[in-house]
DNA sequence: CTGAAAGCGCTTACAG
DNA sequence: CTGAAAGCGCTTACAG
């Protein structure tokens, strides 16, 4: 039954400072969001009293007055191997330096938890829910009493419940089919999660292989997402095969990776005797003996479009477009 | 200057909820935060209400009234790289299912963010701040003004502000060293970040080292995180030494990782002709070839400390103790 | 540029 | 088990 003692001074609030400066508690409060309006020399005497009180405005308050949290939320799967940590990275640290801070909700791969979690966020007063989740019907109809900003990232549906900032994983998988077959691959194997966008990116690659050449592609399905602990398994359906592949396109870098440590390790030589693709251009594409050939995804561009797109809706602007297309670059390097 | 147009009927409030089941707002705030104080025949017509109306309670109104914000912040230095990744999913994942929400915040690995954070927090009215950057004493003080749990992690200071939940990083120096010389191994490198806890680890090996042996210890510093790129100049140097190294401990499991990379492309065997030791027992240490030697933290043990301290707190009980020691456990594979 | 006052949507003693 | 009412700490038209 023990709790915590307190010192009995009881936390500032803006009636204090505002009696310490010798205003009202509307000045301090316009001095805090708005330094502008107020005249200088009052400004200074708020300034002051604020520092020796160490005054911290209770922002849950603020927000109930003015409607605005200064919370984003975003939804991801997972945080361990996650194709996102790069955005998540920059939207968190962008938007901390403009004093939004980020609620971080994990959804899972199942369906389900993501209502869960944009109710979670919608009773918190978000400004913004950025998700990576597709969004089911249900899920649109409560999206559309979200008085905030909805934003869906890494994909471009067709008709987001708000606005979207991604690009075409179809795109991509095409793309791949293509760089693959004018590298002068004639076995594909693609080593892919069956769900969601990588299964975008399979159809895509399926069907623009079919365009280049008869011979079929190879599918072996992980679960997602793809990872370096997939590759023992996969290297040895690889191996397998009676006519051996001669390019493995994978969904992730990491994967790829594996899938390399386990040719070494079985005497193969990559990209010689087995290249390999890999997916995210993470860092240890750039920086593994050899370099891994990638598509890079920009995710740092994406968080700086989420973030315009909130401070704009902030600020009672709606966002110019409903669709932002952030492409993504396939890099060659040495693993095909 | 267009503005989104918003349907015009307003999200229903507790009020409109109350009028609906016939009953006073009060009893709706009891059937929602306590639902076994209601009659049950008023708890079906009230549950009734809330599906109809769709109701989603405005926590920031539900915070300010109860000084409880069902947040919990959590500041670590960066998202990409991060040792800290499972802690993170695991708080978050058992937080939100109990109906809290995480804020995360990046402090960067320079000092002074973490203030900031810390007030940001503060100013959400969080229950409890979870950090795992060593305070200084100007942010102790502000501590000392947070009404609810401080908790650092992945660390035992001596006087933590609030509670620690961590293990001893000279310790695990420390044990290092004693099983590297146990393991055989006589000229070791130790590859490490200079700063903060790596710092610790490296003082408890050199120390640990020197009680068995009069051969230095090779240091290598990196930056940090340590991580998988780092390999390729750490690699060059330790081939440069006049006396090669029989074993290479790493701040991070996939700097180790990257090392091997390094040795089997120079044509050395791991690990008759290097040794490598890693550290956290990231994923990729047991499904690597060779298999990695490494420290295991049981990321998830601190998160469910962590958690169970809040869930205390918050009911008003005091933590039974001010520091938690999860340990460690260094885990023998086949990489050393 | 500033102040008095109403209001944001909840929770919680207090009384019954 | 339930209700009437005060209060949580801000913001913001409105008026000057």
């Amino acid at each position: 039954m023990a709790t915590m003692v307190r010192p009995s001074t009881r936390n500032p609030k803006l009636d204090d400072v505002a009696a310490r400066a010798g205003v009202s508690t509307a000045t301090v409060s316009r001095f805090l969001n708005n330094p502008d309006i107020v005249a200088a020399s009052t400004a200074v005497r708020i300034r002051a009293a604020i520092e020796e009180m160490q005054y911290v405005p209770n922002l849950l308050a603020g927000g109930l007055a003015s409607s605005r949290s200064k919370m984003v939320a975003v939804l991801i799967p997972h945080l361990v191997d996650s194709l996102f940590d790069r955005t998540i990275e920059t939207m968190v640290e962008e938007l901390n330096a403009g004093g939004t801070m980020v609620m971080l909700a994990l959804t899972g791969t199942a369906a389900g938890r993501t209502e869960a979690m944009i109710r979670a966020a919608m009773g918190r007063q978000v400004d913004a829910i950025v998700s990576t989740a597709p969004i089911s019907a249900e899920t649109t109809a409560l999206i559309q009493h979200f008085p905030g900003l909805f934003v869906q990232i890494w994909d471009l549906p067709a008709e987001p419940p708000g606005i979207a900032v991604g690009f075409s994983h179809v795109e991509i998988g095409h793309n791949l089919a293509r760089f693959i077959y004018e590298r002068g691959y004639r076995r594909p194997a693609l080593v892919s999660a069956e769900l969601g966008r990588a299964r975008l990116r399979r159809d895509g690659f399926v069907q623009g292989w079919e365009a280049h050449s008869d011979t079929p592609v190879k599918e072996i399905a992980v679960d997602s997402p793809s990872r370096f602990g997939h590759a023992r398994r996969v290297f040895a359906e690889l191996r397998r095969q009676p006519e051996r592949p001669d390019v493995v396109v994978c969904g992730s870098d990491s994967l790829a990776q594996g899938i390399i440590v386990e040719a070494n390790a079985a005497g193969l030589k990559v990209p010689d005797q087995l290249a390999v693709v890999g997916f995210g251009n993470a860092s240890v594409a750039s920086d593994m003996r050899p370099t891994i050939t990638t598509v890079e995804i920009d995710g740092a561009q994406i968080a700086r479009e989420v973030n315009a797109a909130v401070r704009s809706h902030v600020s009672g602007v709606a966002p110019k477009q409903r669709s932002v297309n952030v492409g993504f670059r396939i890099i060659a390097r040495e693993s095909a």
